[in-house]
RNA sequence: GUCCGGUUCGUCUAGGGGUUAGGACACCGCCCUUUCACGGCGGCAACACGGGUUCAAAUCCCGUACCGGAUACCA
């Protein structure tokens, strides 16, 4: 039988890191098997359930990329269907009306008023003396007629008079073997008669689950392992209705990092998948560290590409202990947890170029830093040139000299390799998508900012530089300009200039280290000083790639702009 | 209270009778360097506790502690 396994959030919410992690794994879990992956929107809670939850919940999965395989159920249109299962178990004697007057509902802590009963209850408990429960069926019948409004329950079997349990096992106790935690068994005393239709003829949530999971074939559940007791109560319902159960799998819990109960209302943004979406993760680098979040395949390897994941992923591989989402609470650098953001960084600088682009182009568009000419006549953004981190590690090595390929390559300042070169020379130090549009955005506008702390290290500690940037810019424009002669004339062919449209064929590294260090030395001061004001000015922060790069990069005409603007040092 | 789970560095984890208990993140140091959150090298740091079983226990068994989940006419 082929596996069917589904995804089933209650619309309440966003989509938070542990139903993220959920829907993961039932998500590798059928593609690992080559079964199918469904998506059962639980709303029979009409009170709580929204629309705008659905929505987000969807928008979570999309951004995942978990589509699922069949059209989604809505488990309110099924409504019917469980109200017609808790009538035939009635008729059959498996349930009874239990016509006790509704308790009014405890308002704020529900939780803590249910715990403080059991506690009063003490071993007390007996979960089969409801007055109704052995009701003749003529006067429930007769009650039920007169309009007596009742809930349906369903008659768990009682092991002291060993009656009423034909339906169920002999054992007295209801038991699974769970494909993550193992055999777990329950005495039926241990379980209520639980409550299947409300008084209002609502069917409840573990009726519906089970009639649902029924009809949509539904052969693994995997779900957290904060429903180990329903799924006790769901297997009765199952031997009630007298259908053969499917495997069961739980899955630790995700905590806070007290390990308490990571919760929306305490945690608020950390925990929601769209919040990493906005700020600027990428999918693939978030699917990557939730995997790892109580699963591991037993290897030391921790970046692994979906095929990877699909590949290696096993019930086997999941953990029985909680494991804790380690995010930092006041502290924005280190917002969520550190492993995520490293993963992100990882994805961010290794991942092939051409799925980057994508994501750099949507982050600039969305800032408004995007032009067409970064992708003209509507080409694809894949490049023929690949990353040259390789290559720039090489010609560190090789006593400066360039590569070839990238001499040859040197593109047209605001083209579309240009941006494809920019996006690879940046990307090596960057976090999220949010720093191309942040820190990165004086590569793509004039309009950037500049960061106080740079400006404070970098020019306000050396005045001299007011008159000597603006210098330099002279000596660029004198020495690498149109009409410049270029410094070195021995250069080596590779490094010539090229005849390029751009006015700054002269304007590449070589030249311009040669023209900067002689500048340096004539100002008698160290090379360090001009570079990191010529940063501060150039890029408006005190990070990024070589020097030389980002001269090069942001072209001769900018660099001459931006050296000789006074903007920067009117800021404290 | 009761039932059910769990416990290896701060966090995610590997290992499951004999290991210098491994990796990753974070942190710290050094190197590289014109800056740097890139990169390279190194360091700090863990088997909850107590009993057994065994030649040998982080690993198996029992207990204790602690943590978590469940205990609704919520899902």
């Amino acid at each position: 039988m082929t596996v069917r396994v589904r995804f089933a959030p209650s619309p309440t919410g966003y989509l938070h890191i542990g139903s993220a992690r959920t829907a993961l794994f039932n998500y590798l879990y059928a593609r690992h098997t080559g079964g199918k992956f469904l998506l059962r929107i639980e709303d029979t809670d009409l009170a709580r359930s929204t629309e705008e939850s659905t929505r987000s919940i969807l928008d979570g999965l999309k951004w995942l990329g978990f589509a699922p395989d069949e059209e989604i159920v809505f488990q309110s249109d099924n409504a019917d269907k469980h109200r017609e299962a808790a009538r035939r178990l009635l008729a059959e004697g498996k349930a009874y009306r239990d016509f006790t007057p509704k308790a009014e509902p405890t308002d704020a802590n529900v939780k803590e008023a249910i715990k403080e009963r059991a506690r009063q209850q003490g071993g007390e408990k007996n979960f089969r003396d409801n007055p109704y429960r052995e009701l003749s069926g003529e006067e429930s019948d007769a009650r039920a007629a007169a309009g007596e409004p009742f809930a349906i329950r369903l008659k768990v079997p009682d092991v002291r008079t060993g009656s009423d349990s034909d339906w169920a096992l002999p054992t007295g106790k209801t038991s699974f073997e769970d494909q993550v935690y193992g055999l777990q068994e329950r005495d039926y005393a241990e379980t209520e008669d639980l409550v299947l239709l409300r008084s209002d003829g609502h069917p409840l949530y573990n009726l519906a689950v089970v009639c649902d999971d029924i009809e949509m074939q539904i052969t693994d559940v995997i779900r957290g392992q904060d429903h180990l007791t329903n799924t006790h109560k769901q297997l009765l319902i199952y031997m009630a209705l007298g259908v053969e159960p499917p495997r069961f799998s739980h899955l630790p819990l995700i905590m806070a990092p007290n390990k308490g109960k990571l919760s929306k209302r305490k945690h608020g943004e950390v925990v929601s998948m769209t919040t990493y979406r906005d700020a600027g993760f990428v999918a693939a680098a978030f699917r990557n560290f939730l995997a790892l979040l109580g699963w591991s395949a037993g290897e030391e390897k921790e970046i692994y590409s979906l095929d990877e994941l699909i590949k290696k992923f096993s019930l086997e591989g999941i953990h029985r202990s909680n494991a804790v989402f380690n995010f930092h609470e006041g502290d924005p650098k280190r917002w969520t947890d550190d492993k995520a953001i490293w993963m992100n960084a990882e994805y961010i600088r290794t991942m092939p170029l051409a799925d980057l682009l994508p994501l750099v182009k949507n982050e600039l568009k969305a800032n408004k830093l995007w032009r067409e000419e970064y992708a003209p006549d509507g080409r694809a953004l894949v490049t023929s040139i690949s990353s040259t981190k390789s290559q720039e590690f090489e010609a560190t090595t090789e006593m400066g000299e360039r590569p070839e390929s990238i001499a040859i390559d040197r593109p047209t300042h605001g083209s579309h390799d240009w941006f494809v070169r920019t996006v690879d020379l940046i990307r090596a130090r960057f976090f999220t998508l949010k720093d191309f549009s942040t820190q990165g955005r004086a590569y793509f506008s004039e309009d950037f900012d500049f960061d106080a702390a740079a400006v404070a290290k970098n020019l306000a500690k050396f005045p001299e530089l007011q008159e000597w940037l603006p210098e330099l810019a002279g000596r660029f424009e004198a020495e690498l300009g149109e009409l410049g002669v270029a410094g070195g004339e021995d250069l080596p062919a590779d490094k010539l200039p090229l005849t390029d449209a751009c006015c700054a064929d002269r304007f590449f590294e070589a030249n311009i280290e040669t023209v900067v260090k002689a500048f340096a030395e004539e100002k008698g001061t160290k090379l360090g000083v001009i570079m990191n004001g010529a940063r501060t000015l150039l890029t408006g922060v005190a990070v990024g790639p070589s020097m030389l790069s980002v001269f090069e990069t942001i072209g001769l005409e900018r660099t001459l702009m931006r050296l000789r603007s006074k903007v920067a040092w009117n800021i404290q």
